[in-house]
DNA sequence: TGCAAATGCTTTGCATGCAAATTAAAATAT
DNA sequence: ATATTTTAATTTGCATGCAAAGCATTTGCA
């Protein structure tokens, strides 16, 4: 038997665990400016791109764990950058909106991406494009595994 | 001023991000039944690789944060997958080595990979190989910052 | 030789990520 | 109309990832 896939450097699950945690490291240097952390991040370009939203469309959008988001947006709550409003006609649902403080925090981050941008000096912006593509893929690949086989088993009866 | 970038979507780093949460959980899956987490697993392969290396190495091997890797030895050890030995040359050093059961483990893991690698319906073997490389790329330009620059400046002189 | 600086790890504190259990409310079925 | 199921979030418990501080040892140097 072989083990030659049991080795660490032919992983790309190990080469994805170490990007990773290395861009989320870059990140948090720069975030800690704006007293932010990475996931905190995450929810405050969703909000800006579309404020006022459910706590399930923000778990849609940020691919952040439910039960995690809820401690973020506590978090958050308390620093001011969004309230959490109760929706009347559904009581179960809530929906969060930035407050002024969060809003205007948007013009500090502009400059965010391209500070990450600049120190990838090896890849030029069309790798990029693929590698977000071959990312996509995978993210596909291990999350639909139920979606897919049901399209299988649909073609089978 | 345009936030384009400041949208999720365009974002490399939210690719990666969700990647390798996707990576991690399917792994979670597969590994609860050989009752290990998946740094755990990644220690596992760095010793079945070379055995009786020290903390540094596996560090150096793996690339998980000294202090994480600590408190996972610890789990280890009280698992009987592995014991910390210390060096008498230098009182400062540790050595790790597998116990038998660590050991025989690797068996039982050996089918661990081609699992993984079933799910991955939309990548070919070639597309793989260049995820990995531009993976590769990313982590060199975001750890490599000062050695980068070091180059630079000793161009310049 | 003697002591400051560098090493190799460990400890601490904080913020997740996630599975599983819980809770409250709404939708459905009978 | 009422019991059952589903849905939307929260709570809980465990395992990291990481920066910063702490601790023995070793090195390197005056």
């Amino acid at each position: 038997m072989s083990f030659e896939q049991l080795q660490l450097k032919n992983q790309l699950c190990h080469r994805l665990y170490m990007a990773s945690n290395s861009i989320a490291r870059t990140y948090r240097t720069l975030l800690t400016e704006i007293n932010l952390t990475y996931p905190q991040y995450v929810v405050m370009m969703a909000l800006w791109e579309e404020d006022k939203i459910s706590i399930a469309a923000l778990i849609e959008k940020t691919a952040i764990d439910g039960s995690a988001l809820t401690q973020i947006l506590k978090k958050m709550a308390d620093k001011a950058l969004l309230t959490v409003i109760k929706d009347e006609s559904d009581k179960r649902k809530r929906h969060i909106q930035l407050t002024t403080q969060g809003l205007s925090l948007k013009h500090q981050a502009a400059g965010i991406p391209k500070q990450i941008q600049c120190k990838f000096n090896s890849i030029d912006s069309a790798q990029a494009e693929q590698l977000m593509h071959l990312l996509d893929l995978v993210v596909h690949d291990l999350n639909n595994e139920e979606v897919d086989s049901l399209d299988i088993n649909e073609q089978r009866t």
